[in-house]
DNA sequence: TAAAGTGATGGAACTAAGTTCCATCACTTT
DNA sequence: AAAGTGATGGAACTTAGTTCCATCACTTTA
């Protein structure tokens, strides 16, 4: 049993949600979302960097798409290790549990300068975790690089269609296709 | 004649600059900058939207890919008019003369996570007008996507090169070989 | 030449983000 | 029962950023 009550991260994260949904990001201070939560600011600072991050606290996005790079079978091209990743974020992340969730914190985010530029720098350090472990499995520099924009570019796009389609369509498979679809549509010159 | 000194935005862009290479970003207030411009904090903030835009100020990098996407040969594919966009930026941005300032402001930069964000976002910006611009010469739309991640993966691969090089070596010829090596290296599965 | 106009500026006072320090509280271990 | 431990809250502080108003330097009009 927990000395006060547990998971102080999960209610501000969650209290602070639910606050910029209702009234925005900018209308909502530091001091309401701790007081929601039933906790004092300082706390708030205790588990957060600052009140960006309380929208994008755990940061293991970037182990998991790493771990599923590198446990993609050693025959699979860059691309189809990228695609083994964005299985893994499917199943772990664009889960339909978590489904109103993400999309509510995507809305958020959309809808704020301050939260798009963390959303940004956050997106090129995934990148960049990406790159690296296809480096790990031989991938040249630049080949590796390039294969990791893809996934992103491809991720998004399915996140968009994943975030419009019913409860039952699987992040992963919406993922494959968007990745066929970058890849047709690469030009050449 | 000017009322008053002029170039308030300048001076104050330059004496930001200087400061934060002196003592850190997170070091140097912006009463230090609007002190060493000669201004006061109010004129500082009339100027710039906050403390991160003074190195972000004239934000019509834009617009300069987007025209020169557009004037580009109509017979260019997407990749070429994109190297055209880069031989522009080239021109006017990444010149010799400029080059100590660029350098020194994206040190600056580098050592910074706030200003990382700002300019992630920045790049998002720009990525999404040179899409634009493709798609207004009748490049299909995820196409023009794909373009324009190349395009800037090989602008931030031509300016590590470029920062580089010797005082002689010309932007836009960098950004073509960088091009060049960026459509070698994507790979096809 | 004098008076009114214009636009950039500075200062003062304010809110909110984020930090630091210290006391307290709830529960655990000795 | 007493000491220990870790999460918490409050108070006081610095800085970013805003708002309002007065002023100043120069220009235009009378």
């Amino acid at each position: 049993m927990a000395r006060w009550e547990p998971n102080a991260p999960e209610r501000l994260a969650q209290a602070a949600l639910d606050l910029f949904a209702e009234r925005g990001y900018e209308n909502t201070t530091v001091i309401d979302i701790a007081q929601r939560a039933g906790l004092g600011k300082t706390t708030f600072f205790r588990h957060f960097q600052d009140k960006r991050e309380v929208l994008f606290g755990r940061g293991t996005t970037n182990d998991l798409l790493a771990e599923a790079i590198a446990a993609a079978p050693p025959t699979a091209g860059p691309l189809e290790a990228v695609a083994h990743a964005l299985d893994a974020a499917g199943r772990q992340v664009f889960t339909s549990a978590r489904r109103e969730f993400t999309v509510r914190r995507q809305a958020v985010i959309a809808a704020n300068p301050e939260l798009q530029e963390r959303e940004a720098l956050k997106n090129l350090t995934l990148i960049a975790s990406m790159a690296e472990a296809l480096e790990r499995r031989g991938v040249p520099e630049l080949t590796a690089r390039v294969a990791a924009e893809l996934g992103a570019l491809a991720s998004s796009i399915a996140y968009e269609r994943w975030s419009r389609t019913g409860d039952g369509d699987d992040f992963g498979e919406i993922a494959r296709r968007a990745l066929d679809d970058v890849r047709a549509a690469t030009p050449l010159c």
